[in-house]
Parts: structure tokens; sequence; C-alpha cells
DNA sequence: TATTGTTATACTCTATAACTATA
DNA sequence: TATAGTTATAGAGTATAACAATA
């Protein structure tokens, strides 16, 4: 029995409204010295999950080559040391650094300060069954388009030969 | 008595996790045709609040350059007719064509369908939940945002003089 | 003088293709 | 032959600046 499609429709129409109001947002705050949003995810990514470049990138749901850069620059800026893994010399290994943990902390700080002010109101309930509801819908389109793909015509094609890097974005949580 | 840091961490957290996973979609699902999903999100917002270009971009929540580009590549495959404003000949209505209705019809179906196949195993009290999480986040993002901004030094600055398009955009809804 | 809309330009973030090095 | 990473190039979506027409 399947959600009614009114509401289905509801859901849609409320996720593309809150990404406005987030990119709305992100013109204005979300810049933390020379960090783009971007980057700053990467660095949390890293903090969370360090370790090999391409889980990361798999983790984060990007290309190779879009997290290549990314580092380079986090590295450039002196908040990422890259060296290469001792276990497979194709792959490096990727952690914060001091100055990487510093900022990465000033940011959390300041964005968690700033939604403090935008949910003055709320209580302690209501967050957290929005986190709840985000962290469920977020899993259900994962595992929905992670089960969905699997099925490139199994008996014509003998290999989907396509890297595919949503597959892991999708399967990593 | 704000939401706990802690709680505010994990909604902003989810809210970067959903983004990612939404774009992942984006990248396979959410083409129709010739249509990015932006300029699909510019022929619903024409469908729901058709009318004077300048308002539509404030509820769009980007900038007017943005818009017009949008709107040309709509008049061009025929979904949207532009028209001058009788009351104020600098401006424009927008509004969807036959062909536009259909199409965007197509497309909400599509997704609704979609998002069905993805959220199987919910019921309609968690979904509901869900839309009910969302759009209450979504107001107070907009709103927090928009009481943060009106205090540009009152007393030195007589005119905030630029058209901070954020604002009407925040206070679309 | 302010507002509506357009064009030109640039920025951010992303992907694919072609390449090197290693497995 | 396949995988990890880099570089080059392209595309989508956005913004600011400069402009024309109208208010």
């Amino acid at each position: 029995m399947p959600v009614d499609p009114g509401t289905a429709r509801e859901l849609i129409h409320g996720v593309f409204d809150l990404q406005r109001v987030i990119r709305c947002l992100s013109a204005t705050e979300l810049k933390h010295g020379d960090l783009g949003v971007a980057s700053q995810g990467v660095l949390r990514m890293i903090a969370e999950h360090g370790g090999r470049a391409v889980d990361l990138a798999g983790k984060l749901g990007v290309s190779a080559p879009v997290l290549s850069r990314h580092l380079a620059e986090l590295e450039g800026l002196g908040f990422v040391e890259r060296r290469r893994d001792p276990d497979d010399r194709r792959a490096q290994l990727v952690a914060l650094t001091e100055a990487g943990v510093t900022v990465l902390g000033e940011i959390e700080e300041h964005r968690i300060a700033r939604l403090q002010s935008y949910l003055e109101g709320w209580d302690e309930g209501q967050a957290a069954e929005a986190v709840m509801a985000i962290g469920q819908l977020s899993d259900a389109l994962r595992t929905g388009a992670h089960r969905m793909r699997p099925t490139p015509s199994p008996e014509t094609s003998p290999a989907p030969q396509t890297p595919q890097n949503q597959e892991e974005a999708l399967a990593a949580r």
C-alpha cells in the first residue's frame, strides 16, 4: 500500500522548497574564509570517515576528479594531509591537520549557533522529529535508488562497464 | 531555551546528507527531455503562482537574470508564454501554455510514482510527518534568516540600496 | 530616480574523457 | 586488465554589472 500520491507530491515540493531556502542561505552565510560549502562538506566527511580518497568520494557522492580538486585546495590551505597508502601505493590516505580540525570546529560551531537562533521557539522533540524524518527520507531515497539501478538487462549486456559512482554513493551509508 | 546543540548538529548534517542523496538522484533521474531540474522548478512555480516575472524570481529565490534565461528557454520550447503587463509596460506576465501544462503534469506524475516506489514500506502517517517536519524547517530558516538581515546599521547607512533579492525570496512564503 | 527585464561575464560545483602509476 | 588518482574540458546553475525601456 503505497503512500498517497498527494502526500508524495507534497513531500517532493517540500524538499525542493527546502533546497531553495538553503541555497539562499548559502549565498549569504555558510562561507568560511576561502572555503566553499562543498569543501566544508569534504572536511566534515574526512573528520568522520577519513581514510582512502576513493572511499571518501563514494561517501560524498561525487566523482574522483571532484574530490581530487577539493583535496588539492584543502591541502593547499593546510587543512588536509595526504599520504600514500602503504598497503596500496596507488591509493591515498586522507586526514585532517590540526588546522583542519580547528577550522571545521569553527564552522560547526557557527552553523549550530545560527541554526539554534533560527529554531527559536522549537522544542527539543520537534527538532528530534525533524532529524528523524529527514534521516528516514534520505535512507529511503538512497536504498530505493540503489535497488532500482542494478538491473542493466542482465542477459544482453555482459558487464556494466561504467564506474557508476552514484551506486557507491547510494550504498555508502 | 534553544534546541540542544547536538540536535542542531544532527539536523544540519541530516539536511546536507539529504541534499547529497538528491543530487545523486538528479544525475540519473529528474531530467525530462530537454528540461533541467531548475527549469522544471520554474515551470511548477509558474503553474502555482504565475504572473509577474519579478515576483516569480522572488518566490524562486533566484536573481532576475537567471529567471530571464530560464523563461527564454521555456518559451523557446513552447512551454511558457510571456506578454507585457498592460498595467505596467516594463513588466511581463508569465503563464504556462497547454504544452507546458502537459509536460509539467508528466514530470509530476513520474516523480510521484518514483517517490512512492522509494517509500515502499512507509505508512501514510510517517510520510505526513516528514512533510510537516520539512515544511516547518523551511519556514524556520526562511523567517529566521529574514529577521536577521534587515539590520544594516540603520543610522550610518540611509538606505539598503542593494536589491537584496534573497530577502524577497525568504519573505515569499 | 527607481524598477523591469536582458545581455555579458564570472563563479561554484559537478561530470566525462584521457592520462599515469600501481595492482 | 582493472583500479587510484590527476588533469583538461564541458555543462548546469547561479550571481553581479551594465544596459534599455518604462514608471
